[in-house]
DNA sequence: AGCACGCCGACT
DNA sequence: GTCGGCGTGCTC
């Protein structure tokens, strides 16, 4: 027979199928081979009778690497989907679906220590051997006795060190090492069989989606409606049926609250799968997916490759969030991926959000997704009050710090109570603005009605999407003054800031800078929980997810930074993160308060989601959409040139931006506008960095086949070329 | 990617 | 003389 091998070596040369010799092996397998002068590792990807390849050069197949098939035929459609779909090279798709330990023979087998009884005879015959001042080790023989086989870590952790070995030298206990599985979380503390109740709502939901097994959903429910608890029944209920279940959460909100849930519901059948494990675990967590014991898979983007048949729902919680898009190789939109797993299983899609994308919202509308809708908390709660504060009008009225007199008030009150704040700055990004402090102006673009962004090297405005370039302003061109501020101002300064307004009480500090390892995230979050702290300061990350009962304020500091990012996506960004963050008060019994800092108070994205009014910010937001050509109504396209040597990136897009041109003079209906520039970001290690900007018409979808295949006939190998479609930042 | 081959300069 | 620098080409 011969087998179609993709090696495990990623580099655009060898990215083809090498066709080798051998018998008994199964497609999706991975194999040994003999390789030019080296042995490396590949996955059997197809089987045929004969071949092109002279048979001087054929050679065999050394061995099989597991001694099960690690590409199951689900997964190999899969990733002929996605190769296609995405232009992806074999190797970088098939190495979604394998742990990274199983590559390269890095596996390591946990094992421990057990101890059991090794003699015969009833326990008091066993006891009679032992002195009778020997209370330890009678203790341990009696616990040994009632509970069978136990790891020696844990009986010295009970009885002492070196009491089985005593025993183990009378000959009364034996041990053995024995492999264990690694358990992610495994001291989680739950609660076992809580009685859940559905609210008419959540049924609804629940029945809706059952009705139909393979339908596709989204489901709009507002902050604290309770979608988590319908994505578990919907599972629960799969699950007796024998399905299989992926459920995917954004990367940070796999939070030990949601952890508790599902190990309370689901216990050991549920297995996770994301960053936060160690390698062992993560490969531990795989094995249990694909050799039956656990049913479902939770876990950030890549738990879509999770190794499940029979599949019966994939769930896809908050859904708009950008962790979703992989933005570096392999590039993925994990909402198609689970899309097209979940039409390959015939299972049902469900996506979830109280603020859905613009996209998924829009698929709805058309009929792709089928809507339902959530519109009250549980209970009936009330959303939060949000108030919305004019920065600009504070400002003239004196007060030029960052926070305004409503919410220091507001703190105060909080903190009186007894009760808990979160403050959120919404910064984002590196890049800043210009902004007027007296009049809220931010300089924008003439061409493309998105804000400048500062250059300081030049000291130059530009902008991110037609590369247009302006002079630094010196006098505001709306009220002539020129006060004028960059936008940026870290959580440090607000801790600071707060330390002084409000002497002994304590703050935490979450951002990039503040949980740089795994562990601090989950312990800030615990520490705040725990009342450690009344305030919370943070970015982006305390905004999803987190159930805080005792906070009632929220205080969002920079309301419109975001905005001002230069990018059609920042108003529906700013739009789910103020939605998010307002959630984040009020959702115990008391009513939580929002108070919302702008230059902007009129923006219809503040005052909409004050409001937490999805669907009239959707009405608006897609047509200005339309009216412009901008997704989900065009796709825009970015090829991306690196390499170190600036010249050769230069001159490669250069000549494929000539062939991009020819291709819009062919099809100029096709093409709503086509560019080159520079990156924003102008070298990222080490490289330099070029891009080719389009925006396409979705209608015409057989152009991007020309843009891959333009992209492929590059003629410099020290330049590498990226094809990114719709992506989320143009940095 | 990563290994062999091959064609040049520097050294015992 | 030959050891080893890395540029070039190929991998079933």
């Amino acid at each position: 027979m011969i087998y179609s091998v993709i090696v495990d070596v990623s580099a655009s040369e060898v990215d083809k199928i090498f066709d080798y010799k051998g018998e008994g092996y199964s497609v999706g397998s991975r194999v040994l081979v003999d390789f030019h002068f080296r042995k490396v590792e590949g996955f059997i990807v197809g089987e045929k009778q004969t071949t092109d390849c002279p048979p001087s050069k054929l050679k065999s197949i050394i061995c099989a690497l597991d001694d099960f098939v690690a590409i199951s035929p689900t997964a190999l459609e899969l990733c002929n989907y996605m190769r296609q779909e995405y232009h992806l090279k074999w190797v970088d798709v098939l190495r979604l679906f394998v742990p990274a330990e199983m590559r390269g023979n890095r596996v390591r087998v946990k094992s421990a220590k057990q101890a059991h009884i090794a003699t015969q005879g009833s326990l008091e015959n066993i006891l009679q051997s032992l002195k009778p001042n020997a209370t330890k080790q009678r203790d341990l023989v009696t616990f040994l006795y009632n509970n069978g086989a136990t790891f020696c870590s844990k009986l010295n952790e009970m009885f002492g060190n070196g009491v089985v070995a005593q025993l183990e030298k009378k000959g009364i206990v034996a041990t053995e090492e024995v492999v264990v599985r690694r358990t992610p979380y495994k001291n989680l503390q739950v609660l076992a069989g809580q009685q859940r109740t559905l609210v008419p709502a959540q049924q609804n939901a629940v029945n809706t989606v059952l009705q139909n097994p393979q339908g596709r959903f989204l489901l709009h429910g507002v902050t604290g409606s309770g979608k988590t608890e319908v994505y578990l029944t919907i599972m629960e209920q799969l699950v007796k049926q024998g399905k299989t279940c992926i459920m995917l959460v954004p990367e940070i909100s796999l939070t030990p609250n949601m952890l508790r849930q599902l190990r309370e519901r689901f216990g050991n059948t549920v297995a996770l799968l994301h960053s936060g494990l160690s390698a062992g675990e993560r490969y531990d967590e795989w094995l249990r997916l694909k050799n039956g014991e656990a049913q479902i898979a939770i876990g950030a983007r890549s738990a879509v490759f999770a190794p499940l048949e029979n599949v019966g729902a994939i769930i896809i919680d908050e859904e708009h969030d950008s962790s979703y898009i992989s933005d570096n190789n392999p590039r993925y939109n994990t909402l198609d991926v689970a899309n097209y797993r979940a039409s390959i299983h015939g299972a049902l899609l469900v996506l979830g959000s109280a603020t859905p994308s613009l996209s998924s919202f829009y698929k709805a509308k058309k009929g792709d997704l089928q809507l339902i809708s959530m519109p009250e908390r549980i209970n009936k709660r009330p959303l939060p009050n949000v108030e919305i504060v004019d920065m600009a009008l504070e400002s003239r009225s004196g007060n030029k710090g960052i926070f305004s007199q409503r919410l220091k008030e507001m703190l105060q009150q909080t903190l009186d109570k007894g009760n808990q704040a979160m403050l959120f700055l919404n910064r984002r990004g590196y890049s800043s603005f210009l902004q007027c402090t007296k009049c809220g102006y931010v300089a924008k673009c003439t061409d493309c009605d998105v804000s400048l962004t500062v250059h300081r090297e030049d000291g130059m405005l530009k902008c991110h999407y037609c590369g247009k370039r302006f002079y630094m302003l010196d006098k505001c061109p709306e009220c002539h003054q020129s006060s004028f501020k960059q936008g940026k101002i870290g959580t440090q300064q607000i801790a600071e800031i707060l330390g002084n307004l409000y002497p002994g009480v304590k703050v935490l500090r979450m951002d990039a800078d503040t949980t740089q390892n795994k562990e601090s995230h989950g312990k800030i979050l615990e520490a705040f929980r725990n009342n450690e702290a009344q305030i919370l300061v943070g970015t982006q990350m305390i905004a999803k997810g987190h159930d805080f009962p005792k906070v009632t304020l929220v205080g969002v500091l920079d309301g419109d930074q975001s905005l001002y990012h230069s990018d059609y996506m920042s108003t529906e960004r700013t739009f789910q993160l103020i939605t998010q963050v307002a959630g984040r008060s009020g959702r115990d019994v008391e009513t939580g308060s929002v108070v919302l800092q702008t230059y902007n108070p009129t923006h219809y994205c503040l005052q909409l989601a004050a409001k937490q009014d999805y669907l009239s910010f959707y009405k608006r937001e897609i047509n200005a959409r339309e009216a412009s050509s901008f997704p989900p109504f065009a796709e825009i396209v970015r090829v991306l040139y690196q390499g170190e040597d600036e010249d050769a990136c230069i001159d490669e897009l250069t000549l494929q931006f000539a062939k991009f041109s020819n291709l819009k003079g062919k099809n100029p209906q096709a093409f709503f506008y086509l560019d080159k520039m520079r990156c924003p970001l102008k070298r990222a290690e080490k490289k330099f960095r070029f891009q080719v900007l389009m925006k396409l018409d979705v209608n015409k979808k057989n152009i991007i086949a020309d843009v891959y295949s333009i992209c492929d006939g590059k003629t410099h190998n020290n330049v590498q070329v990226f094809v990114e479609r719709n992506p989320q930042n143009l940095s």
